[in-house]
DNA sequence: ATTGTAATTGATAATCATTATCATTAGCAA
DNA sequence: TTGCTAATGATAATGATTATCAATTACAAT
């Protein structure tokens, strides 16, 4: 049993909540993926193991990854929420490519410290942030020409 | 005439679209306003002047605001997208209190500059970004003691 | 093993912002 | 005026997500 599974099996007992296989199976198939994935993603391999799962169980599960602190949710705008692991994968901010879609996770502590500094300029205290970095790849830019 | 409205009216010209009199309503509503609006609350005002105004007017007069360079979008995540003025209103990101939903705008030079080099150190040009500082404010964090 | 109870599930309806459709109306150039 | 399109308003549709609810199931206590 990996660390995750613990934890979300910790998650489940302190809560009162039950283990269910629909649990077990969508726990499973998130933990496998590494990347950005949206609900309706998971719920398409979900059902090939096993058909009888609705997607509103998807969900559900979804949001318990979530409060149990496996899950973290992307917004990259286009009317979908994606998740990706949060457990050993600390915070990182997207550079996403216009042409392809191709996404990059990035971090850059300078950048971090003067979000801090900006907020803290204005009398906030910095919980947390959101930065999305849009362009085009290499890739792209040589098609382009 | 002021500017705002002479480009809308140039755009309007240049792409053989009508100047009608929800358009202009429309338009002045919505530069009379600062800040960020949703197009629900500019459909509110819009149908105190007009009731016989329908929304979908609102939402497509938004759509050429746009492209006209007039507004541009904003997205706080919160399912509602909303709008603010573009021009002579340059680039700029924001603060915004989790408590009371207050929302600053700001920019940092220095960050500005990172995120391009950070882009581009992944091969990447950077078009645009957006970035979305969350915390407390001052107020806020008084209150929670 | 049986039972009791509260949590869980899957199917389905509801939500809600936004977009598409379409018959009617209205700019505007000739 | 007229004719040609674009524009409008009412309404339906969309699509991701959430709520509802009757039936099922986990699990702790017997
Ligand atoms: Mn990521
Ligand atoms: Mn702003
Ligand atoms: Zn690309
Ligand atoms: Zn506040």
């Amino acid at each position: 049993m990996n660390e995750e599974q613990n934890i979300f099996h910790k998650y489940l007992e302190k809560h009162d909540l039950r283990d269910t296989p629909q649990r077990e199976l969508i726990l499973q198939i998130f933990l496998r993926r590494e990347g950005h994935i949206s609900a309706e993603q998971l719920y398409d391999i979900v059902k090939k193991r096993d058909p009888s799962i609705g997607q509103a169980t998807v969900y559900r599960v979804l949001k318990l990854l979530i409060e149990a602190g496996l899950a973290r949710e992307i917004d990259f705008g286009d009317g979908v929420i994606r998740y990706e692991h949060k457990y050993n994968h600390p915070h990182h901010d997207h550079l996403v490519c216009r042409g392809c879609g191709k996404t990059l996770e990035v971090v850059d502590s300078v950048i971090e410290e003067l979000q801090k500094r900006v907020a803290e300029s204005y009398g906030f205290e910095l919980t947390d942030h959101e930065m999305y970095l849009y362009g085009y790849c290499e890739n792209c830019r040589q098609k382009r020409q």
